[in-house]
DNA sequence: TTGAAAGCGCTAACAT
DNA sequence: ATGTTAGCGCTTTCAA
């Protein structure tokens, strides 16, 4: 496991030229004579010599071709979906995608940066709405590697940020199941301190608004994180509403489920795609979006600054569209 | 963002000793009167150093504190529930979890676990099933590092891997499927070059000969990847069968798509769980399994290596248990 | 076009 | 208990 594996010490020795011309040539400078350039590719080939990224990162204003993307949990499909477009656009870019799940937890959130940026030098970070806002933490990190939000709205930091539309999807949705005829909506969801959850939420209230409807607290239940809280939630809510709008995609499967096991035929719109819920019998309308894109846009503005970019902070929010999904006779 | 950061020299220069001394406390070692330390954790504090990991790392002996996991594609919620496991272990053991995906390329899978591996020398890899196997290469590699395969066989290596009962898991849903009196049984999957495909396929094999049944090639569909693949295929064979057993997850969710659109009475069963299948109108028998503690157990089996442990290559196997879900009336 | 030499930030003998 | 010193493997002036 721990043999001695060439060096760029070793490679010149063997093609009788200095460690320079090595380098020289692994990193493809000019300036090089033809055979020299082959013979030092001959004795790499030999000794199959590989460059320790380590050493080479070690120098200053070198970087570790590595970015970091910190997200609550990757089984969410929403958040591999981010991972998947991210680590494309890594790969394009020739750097390692190091994932960090924070699992809701502030401390974890910190920890989690401090390490990457700090102590591992990563070269830019990729951060999705997690626990409470941390500015002062952000910018902080910020001074040293670029930090690109997903889904957040940097608050005291000059970073750049790729958005949902996350009122205007949630109020497209409620204002759906109110053109349905839905009167009592309830509103099942996460934690409102994150951005997220706070704009879907004045989203779901100001089409209630506008139709002239009653927000009634007895029916908006927050602070729900697992399928199984959702479902929870809904057990409680069925009998006094008309409909619900979920929050996220695990809020929406918990809804579902509560709703199937209780034969229910309360209304549901929801954040995020489903999967399978065109399959349904009952009819879900659905806030969807290219979680994919996202992720992969995000990675791309952080490229620009690590490419040295320079400029203010961008924003690009991402529209999204109303379907409705399921409620056909087979299944 | 690349002005200077403290180093221990700057620490040490602060605190009035040596960098020596300054890297015992960091790495809090024995021997240190308190008020050195002290002194260092002050100087530490106020100029608010981080030791850089990848000097660190430099030295011989030292490691990356970082593994790999190398899958198809992190979008896949198989493959994203093994990350998910994967990351809680290996943060318990504070390291980072780098994710490399190889969208079926072989090449890929090669040029990954070699940058891994050699350049930037993990302390360890998971690899899931990629392509065709690459023995020369995994026996090369597991020189330098620890590899520890998950759902599939190491051939030609002497390496550690948590696998799933493939064959059982597929004959059990087929002989379900016969069971219930379908006779004319179509399989619709993935690459069979890769093991747990090829697996797969022999259970289903294996439970039409044990039921007197032949195996009709005409019924088979492999080398399929995606959902619209499955979708495709399905969408042939219905006219044709009974029934379908779909190798996996995104498999099943083609199948069911073609099933719906067509209206069609054909039964389902499949490898992996599936979302909402409960909540369907049609019953589906699904092979299921813990995914999370696949990829959770697969690391701690790495971790056991990378802290030195000896011995014979182990081999986990998980059960997989079959279900019914859906099937009921509302949903 | 190539080589010599210094040094990135850290750790580990070896001294003391 | 602490300091001195010598690298780890690489890149990069500077000189030739």
């Amino acid at each position: 496991m721990s043999q001695r594996r060439p060096t760029m010490h070793d490679v010149a020795r063997a093609a009788g030229v200095s460690p320079a011309t090595v380098s020289r040539v692994v990193n493809n400078e000019r300036y090089i004579r033809e055979e020299t350039r082959a013979a030092v590719e001959r004795a790499i080939a030999e000794l199959g010599f590989q460059r320790n990224e380590a050493a080479r990162a070690l120098r200053p204003g070198q970087t570790t071709d590595t970015i970091a993307l910190i997200i609550e949990d990757v089984a969410n499909p929403f958040w591999s979906a981010i991972t998947d477009g991210a680590e494309q656009v890594a790969r394009r870019h020739q750097h390692m995608l190091v994932v960090g799940s924070t699992r809701h937890s502030y401390d974890r959130e910190r920890e989690l940066l401090r390490d990457l940026v700090l102590r591992r030098r990563v070269d830019g970070v990729l951060v999705v709405p997690t626990a409470q806002p941390q500015h002062d933490l952000h910018a902080e990190l910020s001074r040293w590697a670029p930090i690109v939000f997903i889904d957040r709205k940097p608050v005291g930091v000059a970073a750049d940020a790729v958005l949902l539309d996350n009122r205007g999807g949630a109020r497209g949705a409620v204002e759906h199941l109110i053109g349905q005829g839905n009167r009592r909506i309830a509103y099942v969801g996460g934690d409102p301190a994150v951005t997220t959850g706070a704009r879907r939420l004045a989203g779901y209230k100001q089409a209630l608004k506008q139709a002239g409807l009653p927000a009634d607290p007895a029916l908006i239940r927050l602070g729900l994180h697992t399928v199984d809280d959702a479902r929870a939630a809904a057990a409680i809510l069925l009998g006094s509403v008309d409909a619900i709008f979920a929050d996220n995609n695990r809020m929406a499967v918990g809804v579902l489920q509560a709703l199937h096991e209780h034969g229910s035929p309360v209304g549901l719109a929801a954040f995020d795609d489903v999967e399978l819920a065109a399959l349904l019998s009952r009819p879900v309308a659905l806030v969807t979006y290219d979680a994919t894109r996202l992720g992969a846009q995000a990675a791309e503005l952080l490229f620009a600054r690590i490419n040295g970019a320079a400029g203010p902070p961008k924003r690009s929010v991402h529209r999204t569209t109303l379907v409705t999904r399921g409620g056909a006779l087979s299944g």
